[in-house]
DNA sequence: TCAGAAAAGATTGCATACGATTTCTACCGG
DNA sequence: CCGGTAGAAATCGTATGCAATCTTTTCTGA
């Protein structure tokens, strides 16, 4: 096999399914906000450019509509999700609801391996911060919801886990388009504390700064109806 | 297999989205047992089944697949899912981190019209339980997770009311596979406890209820792995 | 008789084709 | 100048065809 026509870093899915690459890939960029939201997603382009036919491009798009970053109407195509206000707020509660529960189970089953996984990633998160630029902020955001993701994986539920992959997901649409400031910077600190609890064992403790936490990320939006919600309709694409 | 026998109404899913509607109906046939576990669910039998090319067949399969009902291996088809007791576990961990909750965001928004659709719902519950066969047995089964739906709808969070949707019809499965005795009698009546706290709006009642209930539906399941999981999954076709 | 290999059959993965629907554009009457 | 309409272009929904893969059957040799 040739090593040149591995032209992109997707190789380990070389051998899986294309259409699954192509969804990570396109949730990558939604998340980073490469693709702004109302951005069309059409299945021809999508085909063309990932090199395939629209029937698998179709199938990625499907995908992600469930995940709730696609929006498709029907013979119309597919766009970026925009979520509404209240929809952002239902993404926030449904966190509430959940996230405080997995940090108790992750904190039960917290080995040193896992505390070395964390380290490792908030070391990253914190050098994102520091840098400045888009790029940065980009991989800092993206950076920034791994923490979670990587705490979903401590507690083993996969079921919980790809719950919680969907909701970090639309989380970052929903700061996208409703965050204020940047965040992160005190989600690092709280994000360190939470990890403090869980090496602990205090379970109580960690799923408390958990819904602090979020709390606090929820805080940063602004989730006022800018101009009427059927102009923002009007002018989502 | 006759699960398209049910003459087709074709009245509201019409125009919509035809993948949708078999999906709908392949959901039910699983939900109700009368697709057993393991079964074999091919792109043909289903498109012609339903009339419809294989296409289409693919999108529903595909559709239930990211939902846990159906499990799906590459260039083998697909099966309706055969969860694992640590899966079963699993469903009922997520269930207990997130339906007390629901039931608190549901106490909160009861109106005389939610009371009276849970009336409704809870009298069909118990006539099904009151009435001997399969067939009304299978009607309890849907029933008794059509109670959980409801309160989810009522919560008025669209995220977690998919979520729910998920969790409730992998429940069957599980129940179906590991269950021992009709849980149901004396989930009817939890369930009518459950609705009177939410009347009264005491939320906290209702939520401890539901924590209950849900423990008793898991108590009623025997998880022992039976014959190892090795043999398990040799027989699961 | 049985293990192993080869061929036949069935089923999936994917690409492509074609009709249907929507969107864009140019033209016309007011 | 503008709104409305007919035609063109683009896009989607779906069916179908072919190659690849898996499964089953059949055949061969010990």
């Amino acid at each position: 096999m040739n090593i040149a026509d591995q032209t992109f870093p997707a190789a380990d899915s070389a051998n899986e399914d294309r259409a699954q690459a192509i969804r990570d890939q396109l949730r990558d960029a939604i998340v980073d906000r490469r693709l702004a939201p109302g951005t069309k997603l059409s299945e021809g382009e999508v085909g063309t450019l990932f090199d395939v036919s629209r029937t698998v491009a179709r199938a990625a798009l499907q995908m992600l509509s469930f995940e709730g970053l696609v929006r498709t109407e029907r013979n119309r195509g597919a766009f970026v999700a925009n979520p509404s206000p209240e929809e952002a707020r239902q993404v926030f509660a449904s966190r509430r609801l959940i996230e405080p529960g997995i940090a108790i189970a992750a904190a039960g089953r917290m080995t040193p391996a896992h505390v070395a996984a964390f380290k490792t990633q908030l070391e990253e998160e914190g050098r994102f911060i520091a840098e400045r630029g888009p790029s940065a902020r980009r991989s800092e955001i993206k950076a920034s919801g791994d923490f979670h993701l990587l705490l979903a994986s401590v507690a083993g539920n996969v079921i919980l886990q790809r719950f919680m992959e969907e909701l970090v997901a639309r989380s970052s649409l929903v700061i996208a388009l409703y965050g204020r400031s940047g965040v992160s910077s005190c989600g690092h600190s709280e994000h360190m504390q939470i990890l403090e609890a869980l090496e602990n064992g205090s379970s109580e403790r960690a799923s408390a700064l958990m819904l602090r936490h979020i709390d606090h990320i929820e805080a940063d939006l602004d989730l006022r109806v800018r101009g009427g919600p059927a102009l923002r309709q009007a002018l989502e694409l």
